[in-house]
DNA sequence: CTTGACCTTCCAGTCGCTGGAAGCCCCATA
DNA sequence: TATGGGGCTTCCAGCGACTGGAAGGTCAAG
């Protein structure tokens, strides 16, 4: 298989398994014309790649996972953990993302969103500091 | 006042401050030695800056907003806007984020987690196209 | 024989910093 | 007056994970 079948097949752009290919994830064969020659396997482990990623593995943890898929000797202690610590991860982007959200709905409620000049979001942005309680109190009362 | 002090009073690191002097951001004056001499307002934009970044907008949106801060004209229908289209980013942030967060919790549920090999992540992640409904239907009967 | 799709490499850019090197400047202390 | 230590300056490089584009080779169809 060409980069182009390998890349429809598995969903990811030919530069990205390119990228692959440069930093060692796989390592297709060549033909004589240059060309990279995607074996099954390689398709495989683009498959498996694609499917870590979307799941927001870093490209070192997808490595790491590739490596253990390939080892039979791990545990599945082994793979477990790094997934435990990957969602501890999410888990943190989730809350400061909340944490951003619930605040700048506030924000957004409070403005009245019309002709006027005034408006709440731009005075909590431009507040100096010293009046995060204010603003806390503001964001409790409203 | 010299980067350093701006620096703790805004708590930005100083390496960010001549950063955000080199696209633009801000501008502070230049004492004789060549030191950068921040004024009040300039530390008043820092802050601005520092909380709009805070709360996830793009450098790009705080350009924007600094200059809606400063435009006395402009509705705040504009700054609305803004935010609300940022609100929604970060909503699509976060439930792509929460997607990934029950996937992998299923995932590591069904891990035993021992000394033994069989792990159902990787075998997740291995398996091959055209077993989505299947991997749906064991996350719904796990 | 030409067209157009596909493939190759290489370089640069994205975003928002961050680290480090090399070299001034300023102030306090011996 | 020398020295030491901190703070300041500029410039260049790198992070992660691609993405875009230029310049050119290859291949199959008409």
């Amino acid at each position: 298989m060409n980069i182009g079948d390998v890349a429809s097949l598995s969903g990811l752009p030919a530069k990205t398994i390119r990228y692959y290919e440069e930093i060692g994830l796989v390592s297709p064969l060549r033909g004589p014309n240059g060309y990279r020659r995607f074996r099954d396997s390689d398709l495989h482990k683009l498959n498996f790649l694609g499917r870590a990623r979307s799941l927001g593995f870093s490209i070192e943890e997808c490595r790491n996972l590739l490596a253990m898929y390939e080892d039979q000797e791990r545990a599945s202690a082994d793979v477990k953990r790094l997934a435990e610590q990957h969602l501890e991860s999410i888990d943190r982007k989730i809350s400061e993302l909340q944490d951003m959200r619930s605040t700048l709905a506030h924000l957004v409620d409070a403005c009245a969103g019309d002709h006027r000049p005034d408006c709440p979001i731009l005075a909590d942005l431009a507040a100096v500091d010293g009046e995060e309680d204010e603003r806390r109190d503001r964001r409790a009362t409203g």
